[in-house]
DNA sequence: AAAACCAATGTAAGCGCTTACATTGAATCA
DNA sequence: TGATTCAATGTAAGCGCTTACATTGGTTTT
């Protein structure tokens, strides 16, 4: 063995004088090889600074003990923190994670899975239910078990996440209830994110249940950057009449449209009330704090990685996992003004 | 081939009526092989939904094509931004990244590493320099080429990353001109984080130069949570003297004694002024905005892919990158007050 | 027209591991 | 005591791929 190679199965049986059987069972199965034994074959795993060759394992053994995540970004800190949660559940359980981002585009997600199914993942974690047939049927045909997270998915499939059409109707309610008419709605972008779009239908059909038509709550589509929020604020706000109330798709784009407000000299709640979505650290943060619905990412990202383990182990499981969803009334939500601006 | 297991080589190259070594062509040089011949093969593939066997591959061309980091946590927005960044730029050179965390356990790092090695990984991103002996030697025994980020690091190895010494003495000499004599410091914790450290150093050796000794500098230690921020403030406003500017080691600390501050019904600027460090999204959020340092972790990033791409190929290379960083003055540094309470 | 060449493709030997099966020898049993 | 059993270990056949080398047959050269 040179100096700088990696040492091999066939390096460690030779230093310990026994096959490479026997050092491959002290590593996968200790208890079938006798302690002397297993001792010696330690000392020259160590002394060599083996390390099994992971190609040959999953070669030979037709396991990888590998888990795939696909997710649009990590510089979200919801997806970052759910992933967390998920890889630290995960290697309780011995598998690793490997993780790829699709930048929210269904071909870079397609391509990932490919990599992923190269890979030989156990399974595979994904986002949401928007995706082409086409990658469904790949993941299909290769038999890797796929879960659907942070919502709750359509007809079939596995899914531990949110209901976040029930959770905007909720919040949308809550506005309602305070005596709100004249709502609009900051968006998420929707194409190709069921997230988004089932908060946009969530609080058309609560304001719908109210009497308050699609036609009389306009909609605003925003990326997930402040200034985007801000933007789409603004021209809510040069609308008329202006609405009373403003539902954003998630706490970022609630956050901008916040500082819009300050920047138009509008008092939240007193001249306009705000609300957001997640509950991201921000929410706590913003002055007046943010009305908004938590989302508990780490408790999903835990029961992601339980559900999939046991698709992975061919075990019972239940189709879908609710994570319960909870709407946290801090600052920015109060009554309509009385006298409201047109 | 069984409907539901995996194509291999051998049966695309049968479906192609060709042999095993031409497929492999196709794939990895394509020119080697006649348009004719190519495009039945590739069709096959398609037809099959063939993709190569990882570690097949790996194992026969004794090449992965992956590159490994290991993070303290995916939980924490500035290494989230920097290690999207990096990706991006890796998968730019076809290379594939696996990600780690070590939740700032260096045993946990250790282990982190040797999974690494045994996937091959042809390079490896650390964060930070502070580590034992041992796991460098590691690294180097296996002729893994590797790179500390975020920091500029310490005698030997190659780095990509901010002076965050410097920077944080330039910030306190910032404070310093505004005629603050009374400082204190909420670090993070510096044990095995030498971001945190040369934090500390910087604002002492500051200090220190504007005659202001250590035992006049208090200094307290918190974890990276808003709470133990505030919880940290608290401790400092009791003190008598009252310090009349708080440096703070990150913003997360910074944002968490702003709320304490506000809580104990002191203005900031006006009673205390406060910084931060890292100029995550929350600093230009809170009211007034945070004085921090802007530390471009997307552009570290970026140039960290690079570095490590060179050394990977054997490039030559710089032993150390420094990302310039910025001094970013907004609401929360004042003068002292001119009668401060004690 | 035979020799020489070369591009296209095939043959087959591993890469480092796991594991079914074979072997060994000591303990147990009748 | 000889037969039986069984735990401990060894032997060796692949797992799916890449690649050095061999083969083939058309094209060019002399």
């Amino acid at each position: 063995m040179n100096e700088f190679a990696k040492p091999t199965l066939d390096d460690v049986a030779r230093a310990a004088g026994v096959s490479t059987a026997t050092v491959s069972r002290c590593l996968n199965a200790p208890d079938r090889v006798i302690a002397a034994t297993r001792e010696r074959v330690m000392q020259a795993v160590e002394a060599l600074g083996y390390t099994p060759d992971f190609g040959g394992r999953a070669l030979a053994s037709r396991r990888t003990n590998t888990v795939g995540a696909i997710i649009p970004t990590m510089d979200n800190a919801i997806f970052a923190r759910g992933l967390q949660s998920f890889q630290e559940a995960l290697s309780r359980f011995g598998k690793t994670l490997l993780v790829a981002s699709s930048g929210y585009s269904p071909a870079r997600e397609r391509e990932q899975m490919e990599v992923m199914a190269s890979r030989g993942v156990d399974g595979l974690l994904l986002i949401g239910s928007a995706r082409p047939e086409a990658s469904i049927a790949f993941l299909r045909r290769r038999g890797i078990p796929f879960l659907g997270a942070w919502n709750l998915g359509g007809e079939d499939g596995y899914f531990v996440g949110f209901d976040n059409r029930a959770a905007a109707a909720g919040l949308t309610e809550a506005v309602l209830a305070r005596g709100h008419r004249r709502l609009a709605m900051i968006a998420g972008i929707t194409e190709m994110n069921d997230r988004a779009a089932d908060r946009v239908e969530g609080v058309l059909a609560a304001a719908e249940q109210a009497g308050i038509g699609a036609d009389q709550l306009p909609v605003i589509e925003a990326a997930y950057t402040f200034d985007d929020g801000a933007k789409a604020f603004g021209e809510l706000m040069a609308l008329s009449p202006r609405p009373t109330a403003v539902l954003c798709g998630n706490d970022v784009l609630a956050v901008g449209a916040m500082q819009k407000a300050r920047e138009l000299g509008l008092r939240v709640p007193g001249d306009v009330s705000i609300t957001g979505f997640d509950d991201i650290d921000l929410a706590g943060v913003v002055d007046p704090k943010l009305t908004t619905v938590r989302v508990p990412h780490n408790r999903m990202g835990q029961a992601a990685a339980e559900m999939l383990i046991r698709l992975i182990n061919k075990e019972q499981v239940e189709r879908r996992i609710e994570i319960p969803t909870e709407i946290v009334e801090r600052g920015t939500l109060g009554p309509p003004p009385s006298d409201p601006a047109s």
